[in-house]
DNA sequence: GCAAAGGTAGACAACGTTGTCAGACCCCGA
DNA sequence: TCGGGGTCTGACAACGTTGTCTACCTTTGC
């Protein structure tokens, strides 16, 4: 990716100043038309790019048309999903190229993925954050007043967040759940350290206390395989649940799995957090309290936005709305 | 993001040169301990970090430990899949950063963000193909030799090229059909426009060629909805197929919602091309040819990292073997 | 005690671009 | 014929960094 032509080059070709193909090239004025011509084909001859790099270091204080993402993990379709809505809104409304990276939740590789993109210059940043706390590189940038928007969990620090109603969505599933006459519930947590999984505890446990109920909690269910395991166990147990709340997709897949090995899908009532592209072609299909991937990518696009044009008042928390999706699978009674 | 401290920042409060601070931020040997420590600190102080536009600049030919992977559709799990492999082989094998967007399946956007990256200067470029033929941007990359790797699609021009074996997959797949009796087996593709998917439609009619089988062939089915509605009525006609290959996930999706449905789960076979998130959830399970996300992403990454290590040979293409999974479903025989 | 050698620090140019300024040219009217 | 004004073009500096070269200061060896 080296000897790229410069202005130079074009200049020489075209018998002209490299200052004048500048001009011809940023659409300024003061161009008699047959030079612009020849400028034109011998940009187009060839090949010439402006290099970027040079732009931005002589007009530093430009925007640079690019913000980047940095993932906790951009397999997960919601992350994709918030991060397709995201960009497709920047793309059209800021003419702003989204560039993003995953950490493959590694804290240390994604506070170096930030430091990264902090090199290399960017208008701002949307981070989804795997740890409650920033590291150093992300700090620096805070302290910086660097535009900068945390989505879906909560970054440990006053900043500008767009999440979910991670309480409410779990508040209301678990409610819809007791409302059918379930008095135990079971509780299927991923990570107990991310901050949206402890918000949803929160709201299953509000729920299940207003009501008297009692309850099964489990954690660490990272994967469909530990969260099959885990509803597997727990549906053996003396005094086992009737009903599962499942916070987080992956955890869902396991339970689903779990309870048709068991044969018992019928029996068992499941209402799961996020979107399940499963949700529907399983029997009963699950009811879901699903996460607006779209509207969440939206809002942190706006905020950021607002942020780059110099919006400098309090940070501000964004909280997207979850509604219950009654599929079948969370409507089956004691 | 900007009034960012400079070297010269560093050097005034450090009371040095700047081309001192250069030294210790870089390394280089020269620098007293003493000196050393003292910049330091107020680098640490300043929260100095380098401007990469300057450092590339400067330094033009060396490496910008920067590579972008332009996606079709970012969404796709499957890109996503590969996606993640590139960019931790890349992250930890060459201390290179992955950077990527998605043209949501745009032409004229692909071929933007192809552009938009050869301005910021990447060392290379993973391209997963929205069209037959690459625009003006690849296409003039292409003849500049910057390296370039085109993933599970074909470019429409020579070179690179990392895909999945989908002619033979896709042959062995609808093999394993009429291996169960089947002599009537319908055939459902995304677009037709993709090669990918004309080559599993190749694979398909190999087999079904050589066994004398009777053929039923849809494109088209981009969605989920779009496949339900299409074996809706497949299965509705006079001579319906008794067994379905789906060329692609969300095809694959939609047949089994719609089999599911109708309650002929049991009774029409179906083999599906890709990873499928919910194969072993449903009954049956869903038999599959997935592609091998992993080894795509992987076997990208060292073309790609040979390609910019200087490697100028002809062009390769890797084809990564498609094996059966078989579940129950591509088992049901006639 | 002095020259040579080595270690340390800074001055300066250059990368490719854009902003500022000045110069060259042309046309027009006096 | 000449000056004034506008239009077009080019020379030059600057952005923040790294590579090269030079200058200083200390140490070493005779």
């Amino acid at each position: 990716m080296s000897d790229r032509p410069t202005l130079k080059d074009v200049a020489a070709k075209a018998g002209v100043s490299f200052k004048t193909v500048s001009r011809v090239v940023n659409d300024e004025p003061g161009v008699s038309s047959a030079i612009a011509e020849r400028v034109r084909s011998a940009v187009a001859e060839l090949g010439y790019r402006r290099n970027h790099s040079a732009q931005v270091l002589r007009r530093s204080d430009a925007r640079l048309q690019t913000v980047a993402i940095v993932h906790a993990d951009a397999t997960n379709p919601f992350a994709a999903a918030v991060h397709a809505s995201f960009e497709r809104y920047l793309r059209t409304t800021a003419d702003t190229l989204v560039v993003s990276a995953s950490s493959h939740g590694d804290p240390g590789e994604h506070d170096r993925l930030v430091d990264l993109f902090t090199e290399r210059r960017v208008d701002g940043l949307a981070v989804i954050p795997v740890s409650d706390s920033p590291g150093p590189a992300l700090r620096r940038e805070l302290d910086r007043n660097t535009p900068i928007v945390f989505i879906d969990r909560e970054p440990g620090v006053n900043a500008d967040v767009v999440a979910s109603d991670h309480i409410g969505g779990a508040r209301a599933a678990t409610r819809h759940l007791l409302a059918h006459g379930h008095r135990r519930v079971g509780f299927l947590g991923s990570r107990e350290q991310s901050d949206s999984i402890r918000q949803r505890h929160a709201g299953f446990t509000d729920a299940v206390t207003e009501a008297g109920a009692e309850s099964v909690v489990r954690f660490g269910l990272t994967t469909p395989d530990l969260a099959d395991e885990a509803v597997t166990e727990l549906l053996a147990g003396a005094d086992a649940p009737t009903a599962l709340f499942a916070a987080q997709n992956l955890a869902a897949v396991g339970a689903v799995r779990a309870l048709h090995r068991l044969g018992r899908q019928h029996e068992v009532a499941l209402v799961a957090f996020d979107h399940l592209e499963i949700a529907d072609l399983v029997e009963p299909a699950i009811t879901t309290a699903p996460q607006n991937a779209e509207a969440l990518g939206r809002a942190a696009a706006e905020v950021l936005l607002r942020r780059i044009d110099g919006d400098s008042s309090d940070p501000t928390r964004i909280v997207v709305p979850v509604e219950i999706v009654p599929r079948g699978s969370g409507e089956l009674a004691l």
